[in-house]
RNA sequence: GCCCUUGUAGCUCAGUGGAUAGAGCAACAGUUUCCUAAACUGUAGGUCGGCGGUUCGAGUCUGCCCGAGGGCACCA
């Protein structure tokens, strides 16, 4: 709605002869009693304007021209405010639009022709996927679906490493677990992945090639065969959820020459010599992250010769902005939160445009089952996998239940709420709503022949006027500024609350509201109000990636 | 010790420097001759962790203190 009031009250300032670079700001009251929108543009300015806000705010309003139909009245109040009040016919004509556009309503253009990369899970494998990780993929492919309803071209990517120590230490522990089989007694090393399922892939090897590999020194059949196991295993998983992925990509590919002859990681320490902020001490290569002002350098060629994981990942960012992309989305957990300062460190002083580059992360997650709260462990027992959790509240749960806080917060996870049939549980509600609006309209079509794809009848609504439809249809001409909100924060925690309180809405109406025993233009108006309620339903859960049941 | 996140109603959480701090759940009291009561309405519930500072105005910015989670490797 901000396109809507900006050029009006761009306009009025200009008319009323104020000038200010403070931009305007519109925002919906808490209370309906200020207003549908309001804005404090004559707060901002009074000062600049050595004037009384309240007195600036009156002489603004004669000079606040709407269009026809649109704004109902205009108020100051409080200390200066000015309130809108958007007339009934205007919303029931931005209803009619959420018909027209239908699936398209709430799209936007901010992102036609530009490209967009978001990176999330990118889990070495080492094990299966955690809840922990589980919350960043959520949150990442439903900013991958907000960039894609504003027009973005989005790549979504995986970025993994599979070779490298841990991943050799993979590869002993699942031999030892073998030999363990092959009935040999040994000492499982505490530095190894203690996980069940490493006994798994090695029970898998074991029953294929009994004993044959017992003399075997070499590691790689064992490496290779967890890798492949566990790759399996994660994808499989983030497909449950309906996480995809367009490219994965591996960090190896950066130690390697490319065509020029050169290793992606060799042309990072060379661009940063030549900036003057490669040091070499100590036998090893450092970043002069204390000519930065921080308190160490770091390291980037370790002294045996190998890239620390910071060379890598400046190597790779900069594979992003080589590849042309206009946004670049890197969504993490808070275990690598001191990870980023540094690339884009590194980043500004090679020349890149790091303001392209978005940083969400995301607090961890912890479980709580019967009222006590689980700690997520990744060393014992499974209570802390992902495929658990799907298996005990669902998919549409695990999905609503990562992003219904922001991501800032230490996620809370009920898992007894996640499971309840009630209207405690959010997933529920929001189902029910849709499912019963289906219900409604299967009876329509059997009593009425109502035909929700017909649109001849959409200048019907304009006959409706109570306190509950009208609030309903405001809700929905709301839904775009909620697309757009939910992606600038990136937070599509603003969208699950926003369906909730559309579901709310749209219950309410249902209670007051008579629709099939009403009489029959109202009856039709009171359907499609119920089609549009349905549509942005959709529409939001198509974002957030969860299902819209067509009856429960 | 240092850094990041966080502390708001009994619980889980919103809150973009602005109006009397909000929502959901739980609690309590009501609502079905009627399209899904898997719902709706109403009531009650607060020292915004604490103490200062910045300004016309602070839950929001800032300093210190306290609590919670995470991170501080030549691991990733």
């Amino acid at each position: 709605m901000l396109e809507f009031f900006s050029p009006v009250i761009q306009k009025a300032l200009l008319a009323a002869g104020i000038t200010t670079e403070k931009a305007i700001q519109i925002e919906q009251p808490s209370d309906k009693k200020f207003g549908d929108f309001s804005t404090n543009i004559a707060l901002l300015c009074a000062k600049e304007c050595r004037k009384n806000p309240r007195e600036l705010a009156q002489a603004l309003v004669p000079y606040l021209l709407f269009p026809p139909d649109t704004v109902a009245s205009i108020e100051v109040a409080g200390a200066g405010f000015i309130n809108f009040y958007l007339s009934p016919l205007f919303i029931m004509r931005s209803v009619e639009q959420v018909l027209f556009d239908g699936d398209h309503y709430g799209k936007g253009v901010l992102g036609i022709g530009k490209s967009a990369i978001v990176e999330y899970v990118s889990a070495n494998p080492t094990g299966p996927l955690t809840i922990g990780r589980g919350r960043g993929g959520v949150l990442g492919d439903c900013i991958a679906n907000l960039l894609e309803t504003q027009g973005y071209k989005v790549t979504r990517e995986y970025y993994f490493n599979n070779a490298g120590r841990q991943m050799q230490i993979l590869g002993e522990s699942v031999r030892l677990r073998y030999l363990e089989l092959c009935k040999q007694v040994l000492e499982f090393p505490t530095t190894h992945y203690q996980g069940e399922y490493i006994r798994d892939i090695a029970e898998t090897i074991y029953a294929q090639y009994g004993e044959t590999l017992e003399k075997s020194d070499e590691l790689s059949f064992f490496k290779t065969s967890a890798e492949t196991s566990l790759f399996n295993s994660i994808r499989q998983t983030l497909q449950r959820l309906g996480i995809r992925h367009d490219t994965f990509f591996n960090e190896h590919t950066l130690y390697l020459a490319d065509e020029s002859g050169m290793a992606a990681n060799q042309r990072v320490i060379d661009a940063l010599h030549e900036k003057g902020f490669i040091d070499n001490y100590d036998g090893a290569t450092w970043f002069r992250t204390t000519k930065l002002g921080q308190e160490k350098d770091k390291v980037l060629l370790k002294s045996s010769g190998e890239p620390s994981y910071r060379l890598p990942d400046i190597a790779y960012h900069i594979t992003k902005f080589e590849r042309r992309f206009d946004m670049i989305v890197n969504v993490f957990g808070a275990d690598h939160i001191d990870e980023y300062p540094d690339v884009l460190e590194a980043l500004n002083i090679l020349g890149y445009d790091t303001a392209r580059i978005k940083i969400a992360i995301n607090q961890f997650v912890t479980t709580t089952v019967d009222g006590k709260t689980l700690k997520m462990s990744t060393r014992k027992g499974n209570a802390d996998l992902l495929d658990d959790l799907i298996d005990d509240v669902g998919v549409d749960a695990t999905r609503l239940f990562f992003i219904m806080r922001g991501k800032d917060s230490h996620l809370n996870f009920d898992v007894e709420l996640a499971k309840k049939q009630s209207k405690e549980n959010p997933v529920f509600y929001l189902h029910y709503a849709h499912a019963r609006i289906c219900s409604l309209l299967r009876l329509a079509l059997q009593e009425r022949a109502f035909d929700p794809h017909n649109s001849v009848h959409h200048h019907l609504l304009r006959k409706l006027s109570s306190p509950s439809e009208i609030q309903l249809g405001f809700a929905l001409l709301d839904y775009p500024d909620v697309v757009k909100t939910s992606l600038r924060l990136l937070e599509p925690q603003k969208m699950v609350e926003y369906l909730h309180s559309l579901a709310e809405l749209f219950h309410r109406f249902y209670q007051e509201c008579p629709i099939l025993k009403a009489e029959t233009d109202i009856c039709t108006a009171r359907l499609l109000l119920s089609v549009a309620t349905r549509q942005v339903l959709r529409n939001g859960f198509s974002i957030l990636g969860v299902s819209a049941p067509e009856s429960m």
